[in-house]
RNA sequence: GGUCCGGUAGCUCAGUUGAAUAGAGCAACUGCCUUCUAAGCAGUAGGUCAUUGGUUUGAAUCCAAUCCGGAUCACCA
């Protein structure tokens, strides 16, 4: 359990001044605090405009009176002010960063929070089994296992789930084209990894289904109707019925490619850290969902129309009419989730369900737990659709029709390449051993990518030029690791040196380095009530760079004195900590060397 | 057409519960390795915060309109 941050304690104290001097209330809401720009003297600025129309003072006196009162009554916390304009700058006494300091130092799990009791679902990757993993997967999977940690760290239990989509048209797709061009070839037989060569039936039988609409269009047929007619298509679509019906062959094929491909997901999962408590599947789930169409109706939720189709009238909140169940009683895709939400509380009864699915998805979503409130059930409240924008190139969208499309696993290797490229040219590591190596090339690679995807806004979509390969200076991944690695590197000489008591006045950029790092249990507490990791990346970074300001013009084994050793170990332990903490949080290691 | 999201430096992004002169990184240019890792540090240059109007002591941030880009509104998943 960590102490409360600065900024909370400080704004009873202003709240409960300026009732003594002015017999008003103020709430700590309206409070502004920030943290005092570098130009200025100071650590934490009070915006004093808010009160002046109140209070009816000017900015200039009433700063000076809270200052005034602020340093009298708590000498030990506040030991400077200065009011410049409409603001009043506080330094906080170096006792109160010195303790924090002492404290904290040593704790590797400093921001950690106390068990909350509230179990979170986070549902995340979610793919299709006919084809491999894409960039875009990998935000969608970086930012799900990301989010998940910051629960935990926030005191949460967290189990992550997975919904594979293995059925429905789609799938047949590649399987009949496996029967059509295989021969029987297997990724065993091939060499091929099993989600790419399925992936490779999926692209065949596209080529396959166009060239035969052609034919057809030639042949005098309208495009339309060629759509319909062209015989692989046809194929698929009896595939779609036999496979529903249970037919044997049908399902032996099904349940062979598909193996394949989880094979070949979970070499790409080992590979990247993902992992999953709960796997869930859509064929086992595509006819859940149903017995809520009775409900509804009952309940008059849901209306039936005279061809036998279930709808619900959401346009009285701005949204449209939305079906639930098909005339011929097959359920929809909305259906199979909701009976997916409720599958879910039955089994963990989750106080809350995180779903990471792309913006396409907003509407669909919104309506999901829309109609889930309107049934009255008791999870409805606590679904929350972690929206994250598409990963885009240059040039746009990626299409795998267009062959644009970034592999998951060919990023990867590109990665590891170029940090084994950049680690051999700057040849810090010779003495390391080959599987050392590996490792790594491993965590600088993975880091990159992982902070590269991470440190932007989910909400935002971004933009990936694969022309210039991932950076490794800069606001990278590698930045904050090599940080990580330059502090181990001193701690690692300076032994066991004997530490002594610390009183000395902190330096400004000792001070300036602690003030950051006492915020660090805020940031995790702000990225998880926004649900964004990249708030994460951005301290993080932001910890390095002023690290690395303080390195430069400090050192630390050569201090001028025993105290000032003392402390600059201290501060370098817990910049190390720290940055190992909240990147853990984003799923990447940080090397000893590099 | 309805709804929603976005437009900030050449590029990629912070900042958007209103607050001091709008910040980083990359790219460009200048310096800094005889002392703790130069994957680093210091500095220069780069802005009509899409446009216009409004609210306010104060607007990149709130409101309105307009322009541009995207998503979505399937008896698809």
């Amino acid at each position: 359990m960590s102490e409360m941050n600065i900024v909370s304690k400080i704004k009873p104290l202003i709240t409960g001044i300026l009732n003594e001097l002015y017999g008003q209330e103020f709430a700590e809401d309206s409070l502004t605090i920030n943290s005092t720009k570098p130009e200025f003297e100071g650590d934490y600025t009070l915006v004093l405009f808010s009160f002046v129309k109140q209070l009816k003072k000017s900015p200039e006196s009433l700063g000076e009176e809270i200052g005034q009162a602020l340093t009298g009554k708590y000498p030990e916390l506040f030991t400077a002010y200065n009011v410049i304009k409409g603001f009043l700058n506080l330094t906080i006494s170096d006792h109160y960063w010195l303790d924090v300091l002492q404290r904290e130092y040593h704790n590797p799990a400093f921001g950690k929070k106390a068990a909350t009791g509230k179990t979170v679902m986070v549902e995340y990757s979610s793919p299709n089994t006919n084809k491999p993993l894409h960039l875009g997967h990998l935000r969608n999977i970086f930012l799900g296992w990301s989010i998940a940690e910051i629960l935990k760290e926030n005191g949460h239990e967290v189990i992550k789930s997975c919904i594979v989509n293995d059925r429905g048209i789609h799938i047949c797709k590649s399987m009949i084209a496996w029967q059509l061009f295989a021969n029987g070839a297997t990724p065993a037989s091939t060499g091929v990894k099993g989600d790419h060569f399925v992936g490779e039936y999926y692209v065949k039988f596209n080529d396959e289904y166009k060239r035969q609409v052609e034919e057809l269009v030639a042949g005098g047929m309208k495009k339309e109707e060629a759509e319909k007619e062209a015989p692989v298509m046809k194929a698929t679509q009896q595939m779609l019925l036999d496979w529903e019906a249970g037919k044997p062959e049908v399902m032996e094929l099904w349940k062979k490619m598909n193996t394949w491909v989880y094979e070949g997901f979970d070499v790409t999962y080992h590979r990247i850290g993902a992992d999953f408590q709960k796997m869930y599947y859509e064929s086992n789930t595509y006819l859940l969902g149903k017995q809520f169409v009775e409900d509804g109706l009952q309940s008059g939720v849901f209306y039936r129309k005279e061809d036998g189709s279930v709808w619900i009238d959401l346009t009285a909140e701005g949204l449209d009419e939305k079906l639930v169940l098909r005339k011929d009683g097959t359920s929809v895709y909305i259906t199979q989730d909701m009976g997916l939400a409720d599958q879910k509380y039955a089994e963990f009864r989750n106080d809350q369900s995180i779903y990471v699915i792309a913006d396409e998805q907003n509407y669909h979503m919104k309506v999901l737990k829309l109609i889930l409130q309107k049934l009255g059930k008791p999870y409805a409240d606590g679904i929350y659709h972690l929206s994250y924008g598409m990963v885009e190139l240059p040039s746009g969208r990626m299409k795998s029709r267009e062959g644009t499309v970034v592999d998951a696993d060919d990023i990867v290797e590109e990665m590891v390449k170029v940090a084994k490229n950049k680690t051999e040219e700057l040849g810090k590591v010779k003495d390391f051993t080959e599987p050392e190596l590996i490792e790594l090339f491993d965590t600088i690679a993975l880091g990159a990518l992982k902070f590269f995807l991470l440190r932007v806004d989910p909400k935002k979509k971004m933009i990936f030029n694969p022309e210039e390969s991932i950076d490794f200076h800069g606001f990278t991944g590698p930045f904050v690791q090599y940080t990580h690695a330059r502090i181990r590197s001193v701690l690692r000489k300076a032994g066991e040196t004997a530490l002594v008591p610390v009183t000395a006045p902190l330096l400004p950029l000792e001070k300036e380095l602690l003030v950051l790092m006492e915020q660090y249990p805020v940031v995790t507490e702000q990225a998880v009530a926004e649900h964004n990791p990249s708030l994460l990346a951005i301290y993080a970074f932001n910890l390095a760079k002023t690290f690395n300001t303080f390195y430069t013009e400090h050192s630390v084994l050569n201090a001028e004195t025993p105290e000032k050793k003392t402390v600059r170990l201290q501060l370098a332990e817990m910049t190390a900590n720290i940055i190992r903490s909240a990147m853990g949080l984003l799923g990447i290691r940080v090397p000893e060397r590099m």
